[in-house]
RNA sequence: GCGGGUGUAGCUCAAUGGCAGAGCCCCAGCCUUCCAAGCUGGUUGUGAGGGUUCGAUCCCCUUCACCCGCUCCA
């Protein structure tokens, strides 16, 4: 399946457009059309309603530990600059890069090493991606450089252990990473990831704020306003849907990776002592949502991160990852995110930044041996009331991205096949097989031609329809281009009143998928489309 | 950010240093009783800015966007 037939339907059917286009387009940002609002306002809300609304709270769900509440949240893009810098997202989403002016690569600044090499009256800084096998690497490339056999390997002097490039002033001497010649390597430049804005009427530095680069860290810092005014006991899971804002370097494929894009995430408080069990539990239940939502077992992977990759007080994370077509063969996007983050972000809250390399969690310091970023000093912990044990929650977070699971959506739905016209010859045709409760449109209503008093049954049908669904009526043009249409909409089904309407007001009723259709009374249409979206 | 490619109607694609064209789509009318039918008529334009030129959609420069590869990716 070729992303550009995806990307052609979306525009031409009304599901995505390039944001401002008619200046040309801004990379990085897109608009949804009518249907495609639609679409993931569907993915929203059944997101919303499967996790929250209609999650149940009095029943131990299968694979879960006990039972367990759910609240919805909604906090601002724009919070106290003093979350970002607790978060760890300020120094974090502030990287120094260098460029190669000979091999056009980029590097952050703080992930190159490099030694001071010393042969044949030349004393060069010799780099090499921070890694296990650096020594070995600077070696080789100080051999190479130098033009030195092995056999005299004791030519070459090295000046201290490696250290990184950020402590480097004068980058005249430092041989790059992939270069062959010294001094290619430009000044560092400072990559921003978070958007700044400023508060206020005046511009400054006192002004500063930035845009959320996620959602996550408002419902951290309401943790205790949530409980003290629901009265819920943990295990809580704490919901909310909102914009997110990151300047991406390189935005690509489509929506997948936006610089303005919205998130669906859950923060799930829970006891230390049965985090690992929710984290499994929380894994498995966001795994099965897509596939109920129509996402097939073979395009959506669970990849577990291996141990390198965690930070040491994750017990896991998983990416839910799914096939998209703009991806290589065998190669998965990321849909969701499922990590246990223990208390490393209730605790940044309280205490100040922590240093998420120190074991056990440590604050973090700054050159004066003060914290480096002060937390809030309120009590965002825990008192079992039945216990009276006091802790702070560990957290789960699953984090899921809705731009990205409703691009999922539309690739998944595409589909061509073959079907017979009026000549009983066989045509293309493209149909969106949206899951019913995804579709943009419900339901189309039709007057099999327009004459006879179709049109004002089916004018009265459709506006009883309205009140409950998004349906659509058209009567122009032949019959089989009008289903087509709804077929490249997504509309699940298609309500047709014939001749036969009039006489015992019955309506056929057209599944998009098997092109089968079924005879139904008037009166009872509410309640089937109801059923079979519910289905 | 680098290298390569692309940019013409809603879509797919022509053409040209001198009035920009087709098919599909769309709209109106006629016709039409179940899967893109037919007939008649109609709307819609060279991504943006600058230069060369009597004249630029075409040549040159800049810029923007998209695609591919690299880089990056919380």
């Amino acid at each position: 399946m070729s992303m550009e037939k995806i990307v052609s339907l979306c525009k031409q059917c009304g599901f995505l457009f390039q944001s401002s286009e008619i200046y040309g387009g801004l990379q990085g940002f897109w608009d949804y059309g009518p249907l495609g609002v639609e679409l993931k306002r569907n993915v929203k809300e059944s997101w919303w309603k499967d996790m929250v609304v209609c999650h149940d709270d009095m029943s131990t769900l299968e694979g879960a530990p006990s039972p367990y509440a759910m609240e919805g949240l909604d906090c601002t893009i724009i919070m106290h600059p003093q979350v970002w810098k607790c978060s760890g997202h300020y120094d974090l989403f502030h990287d120094y890069m260098v460029d190669c002016k000979e091999t056009k690569k980029r590097y952050r600044h703080d992930q190159l090493n490099g030694r001071w090499v010393e042969a044949k009256n030349q004393r060069v800084f010799i780099t090499a991606a921070a890694g296990d096998d650096e020594v070995e690497l600077i070696e080789k490339r100080a051999m190479k450089f130098f033009k030195i056999r092995a056999k005299n390997i004791e030519d070459i002097k090295y000046d201290g252990d490696p250290v990184c490039l950020t402590e480097i002033e004068d980058l005249s001497e430092v041989l790059g990473p992939d270069a062959k010649a010294v001094g290619t390597l430009t000044e560092p430049r400072e990559f921003n990831l978070m958007f700044k804005t400023y508060v206020g009427a005046l511009s400054g530095e006192e002004g500063t704020a930035f845009l959320r680069p996620e959602t996550a860290q408002g419902i951290f810092v309401n943790f205790k306003n949530v409980m003290d005014s629901t009265r819920q006991k943990l295990p809580l899971g704490i919901a909310q849907i909102g914009k997110s804002f990151r300047n991406e370097i390189t935005p690509r494929n489509f929506t997948f990776r936006s610089r303005e894009f919205e998130q669906m995430e859950i923060e799930f408080f829970c006891h230390p002592d049965e985090s690992q069990k929710w984290y499994q539990f929380w894994r498995d239940r966001r795994m099965a949502w897509y596939h109920e939502m129509g996402i097939p077992e073979d395009r959506l992977i669970l990849r577990e991160h291996t141990t390198d990759e965690l930070a040491h007080y994750s017990i896991g994370t998983a990416d839910l990852e799914y096939a998209f077509p703009f991806m290589a063969e065998g190669e998965f996007g990321e849909l969701e995110g499922i990590s246990h983050r223990g208390d490393f972000d209730l605790r940044s809250h309280i205490e100040g930044k922590l240093d998420e390399k120190s074991n056990p969690l440590e604050l973090q310091l700054d050159e004066n041996g003060k914290p480096k970023w002060k937390g809030s000093g309120k009590n965002l912990g825990y008192r079992d009331e039945l216990t009276g044990e006091k802790y702070i929650p560990h957290v789960i977070e699953p984090s899921a991205g809705a731009d990205r699971a409703t691009l999922a959506f539309l690739c998944e739905a595409y589909t061509e096949d073959e079907q017979p016209d009026e000549n009983g010859k066989m045509q293309k045709r493209v149909v969106m097989k949206f899951h019913p409760r995804l579709a943009p449109i419900k339901a189309a209503v039709f007057p099999l031609v327009k004459k006879d008093g179709m049109p004002e049954v089916a004018k009265k049908i459709y506006l009883d329809l309205k009140k409950q669904f998004k349906v659509f009526y058209d009567e122009k043009g032949a019959i089989g281009r009008r289903y087509r249409r709804q077929d490249e909409a997504g509309t699940p089904y298609c309500i047709t009143v014939d001749g036969q309407t009039l006489e015992d007001q019955t309506v056929t009723i057209r599944d998009r998928d098997t092109l089968e259709q079924q005879r139904v009374k008037i009166d009872e249409l509410r309640g089937i489309i109801q059923r079979r979206i519910e289905a």
